[in-house]
DNA sequence: GCAGGACTTGCAGTCTCTGCAAAAACTGCA
DNA sequence: TGCAGTTTTTGCAGAGACTGCAAGTCCTGC
């Protein structure tokens, strides 16, 4: 029973990301504005509103989904960490959780295609959806705030301190797109960087 | 002449205020989803169509528009710092001047409102238009990589250095809104708080 | 008062996205 | 195999965002 779910789920990603790697395709041949839902639908052998099922925006099938976590997912993580860790310490290691949980892994066939499309439509990267991001933020700084017993409104650190954590995030993961080193020695690095004082 | 150009400017301005803040209160009001073009027109009293000769997007009428600056400016204003400053020293500066030319003092009358509607609608965030900070990261990026002599896509200090003024600029905004300091102070502070490490 | 330009508007049309209910496909199980 | 329950897919109808175009209106300087 238990499987069968993890089954049906399996197969609903695997939908998902054929469907995307059709969309992907079509937005580097004529632009992803010039694709329509009706073309990848058609293209990709299912009903306009099908691909509707799968995707809540047309962006959405050219987006990079940095998303495998949940905000509850990535809140828990930081709350299971002890609670006389230095704050930053326990950010390092949501943000080595959070780049596992994203793990481009599966998405390595695409990886290649993907990168050229945002490569040659920038603009792309600005109809991501990062609302979450900013909620999650919000969230872990809330947590930060109470562990040090401060008023988020007040103290400036939190805040200052999940956003460099994203910011080290994002500047890991640039890095590891181009480059040799892995995504966690990378976010290492980043860590370092911000615990040692930029 | 020249002079009669500025004034249609200062015009057209007055009128994109003019229907912003009846966009705003009907957003309030019912909900940002719940608002149609079609009702903000009537309101603002124009017809849709020249709705959309005033923005974009709908989206836009509810935009903060922290862009007062363009990349360009911005660059400039990085460039024109000693080369042998430390870097995060610049970043301070730049920052500082940023939030200065995005001072929202203009907006005073609507300020108040607007921050009401974001209070209580968070995913109007989510929606507003990033796409240009991310570039604007990337250059500003490259320029510090150049101060260095680094290569932008091996050095993770640029990116990680960058990303985090960025933090810092929305982390010192984020009390400001709430809070009794100066955006001047807070930007200080939190660029103390990376200088020194967290 | 008039010529030229800017602003506004209506219209027609394309496209995204949603809710709903019927049809089809798939599942475990007897 | 065949049935019953559950998902998945789909068509349809419709709201609403957005655009190009061409005609209309207003405004400005002269």
């Amino acid at each position: 029973m238990g499987g069968s779910e993890e089954r049906l789920e399996r197969r609903r990603v695997a939908k998902r990301t054929a469907i995307r790697a059709v969309a992907v395709r079509l937005a580097l041949e004529h632009g992803p504005d010039a694709v329509t839902v009706e073309m990848i639908s058609t293209a990709a052998d299912i009903s306009p509103r099908t691909f509707f099922n799968y995707f809540r925006a047309k962006d959405d099938a050219f987006s990079i989904e940095p998303h495998q976590w949940t905000r509850e997912e990535i809140l828990a993580e930081l709350r299971a960490r002890p609670a006389d860790e230095p704050p930053a310490e326990s950010m390092r290691v949501v943000v080595q959780a959070m780049a596992v949980a994203a793990d481009f892994a599966h998405l390595a066939a695409e990886w290649e295609l993907l990168q050229e499309l945002y490569a040659r439509h920038p603009e792309l990267f600005s109809r991501m959806r990062f609302g979450e991001v900013d909620a999650t933020i919000a969230a872990l700084s809330a947590e930060i705030a109470a562990r040090r017993g401060t008023d988020p409104a007040r103290d400036l650190y939190p805040g200052m301190l999940v956003g460099a954590s994203f910011a080290a995030l994002q500047a890991a993961e640039n890095q590891a797109r181009h480059g040799e080193r892995s995504l966690g020695e990378l976010i290492d690095e980043a860590f370092d960087l911000l615990v040692q004082g930029l």
